[in-house]
DNA sequence: ATGAAAGCGCTAACAT
DNA sequence: ATGTTAGCGCTTTCAT
């Protein structure tokens, strides 16, 4: 079975500090003799345990990375970026999908502690705050990804969700809309983007109603749902300002099962820029969110506190973009 | 910092060995002794370390899934139903993305066995079969999804792919196309895709020609440029079967771009039945593969190979399902 | 019913 | 230059 250390130790006739030694690089030694051990390493197919060295006050060389819903493109294509780039620094990652659920937030976390995470980068939104606490207190760095500190004094990596929601809504306003929904999701990254939704009326003196903030969970099904809400409330919006694409893809498929032609009845803006913006037809005009450069940037904040703790924590924002495709149009009189 | 069972066992006033029996619920003690020891685990925020018991011989609990890449929605999809599932029994899982690179793959692989996975499920489709070998003689349990078991003798799960590549050719056949090309992946489930291609063909009496078979990776993109290349080789065929959603996708946008209606001019047949079938315009005809079946399939094999190893092995296929939707349609004379 | 102690595979000080 | 040894946090057998 599995060779040990000791099993290359005998084979080459050394010791099993030696093989350590060459292992990890480090001490001096005759290059035949490390030669020797390698050979032998090579030759019994030998493979360091990772479990064991952890042990020894090594790092477990995994990352935790807590998101709502994997199978959601947005998170799947982060998720991309991030585990190339762990790979990239000898780290692989470990993914739990919490479907925004505090139960498994909390399970999943306590997983991850007792697996001994190096880190963990929390990109899931609702949180059980003294659970995430526990992990800081512990002294296992964590980062937040597409969400505030939540009061942790963590670093935490976003897009400018305010800014986006600004933008889009202002998009819609530039193009005539003056009656004007919101879908947002209960997480906090979506108040902001409601709060630039908001600003973005009250600079052009325009008012907004409580009856026009939806919120759900993201899903095209919810998205489908949600215009269904819409609807029945009465006077159907000229602009829906969506907080992600799957629910604008939901809007969309909806409101061509009623009849509605977009964007002349309906013009839709979504949030992120995943694959599903460029699929629909017409194409998604969407906020794109620059998620190589989040993901990247959040492996390597991640990495530098692991490597030394009580780095400054900072809050960044990425600057979000509006992507103008086909579902926006100038408002029909 | 972190507690560990010393910790407990101080503080409860018991020796360790107790601390381990509560943690396991093994052995027997006073009830009084028992609830101490857990007062104190709690009071102290103790979590057994996983390294720690793992190092003695109990697993790791974690599994490993390699998959080509996840931000491809159909890995997506069945990574959050393994997830789920695994989770439901306890265990998590490392998600790797091999880019179906052999390199990675081989990297990956030593990774994870290094890391104690108790079980790797093998989504990925180049393989350096060398190095699954390895973890097969090393005894832990391995199963192959979406792809034949590489002459591994382990157990496979995948849907048929040569029936489902023999339906989704039947049925453009059937609409009256007789010049269709198949746009397939590397992989060797992509070769039963085409036997089916072939078959399809062959039992209605009509002709193929290698001209007609292309290859790629699966991406918007390559399908893009598929179809610039199927295009450059002279006629356009009036069907084309992809071997997959997201060359399908691609080629679509393509087609759109050329100015080719679909599915007027050109009808397409995708494979997966992804979330992006559902939002492409017209809705994607294409093969359904039994997502959340295989999924929990292939972790209820591993978990039950992982409990008693030497289980026998077997080669599951599931049934395609052809789900008819906007890209086909009869043939113009 | 409870505890002492050996051992899992490795690292890192300390000897030689 | 190389080896000895004491942990790391836990499980498990064997005593008590």
């Amino acid at each position: 079975m599995k060779p040990t250390i000791y099993d290359v130790a005998k084979a080459a006739g050394v010791s099993i500090a030696t093989v350590s030694k060459v292992i990890n690089n480090t001490g001096k030694m005759r290059d035949t003799t490390r030669e020797k051990v390698k050979d032998t390493m090579k030759k019994l197919n030998y493979q360091p345990s990772l479990m064991a060295s952890a042990l020894t006050g090594k790092g477990t060389e995994t990352l935790g990375l807590l998101v709502p819903d994997i199978s959601n493109p947005f998170f799947s294509q982060i998720a991309k970026t991030i585990e190339d780039r762990a790979h990239e620094n000898g780290m692989s990652v470990i993914i739990c999908s919490t479907d925004e659920n505090t139960d498994k937030e909390k399970k999943y976390v306590e997983l991850l502690q007792r697996k001994h995470v190096d880190g963990m980068i929390v990109a899931s939104s609702y949180h059980n705050i003294e659970i995430l606490k526990e992990v800081v207190n512990r002294n296992t760095p964590l980062v937040m990804l597409t969400q505030d500190d939540a009061g942790l004094g963590v670093t935490s990596i976003s897009v400018d969700d305010f800014k986006g929601g600004y933008e889009a809504t202002s998009h819609l306003i530039s193009e005539g809309h003056r009656d004007i929904a919101i879908i947002a999701e209960y997480a906090k990254s979506s108040k902001q983007r409601i709060y630039g939704y908001l600003e973005a009326h009250e600079e052009q003196g325009l008012e907004t109603s409580e009856d026009h903030i939806f919120r759900t969970i993201a899903s095209i099904e919810n998205g489908r749902e949600s215009l269904r809400k819409i609807v029945q409330k009465g006077k159907v919006p000229t602009g829906i300002f969506a907080c992600n694409d799957l629910i604008a893809v939901g809007v969309i498929q909806e409101a061509k099962e009623m009849g509605l032609k977009i964007p002349e009845d309906l013009s839709i803006v979504g949030f992120d820029n995943t694959i599903l913006a460029t699929t629909t037809v017409p194409g998604l005009t969407t906020i794109a969110q620059p998620i190589t450069e989040m993901g990247n940037r959040v492996v390597d904040v991640i990495i530098s506190e692991i490597k030394n703790k009580n780095q400054t924590k900072e809050r960044i924002l990425f600057k979000p973009q509006l992507i103008i495709r086909g579902t926006t149009a100038v408002v029909k009189i």
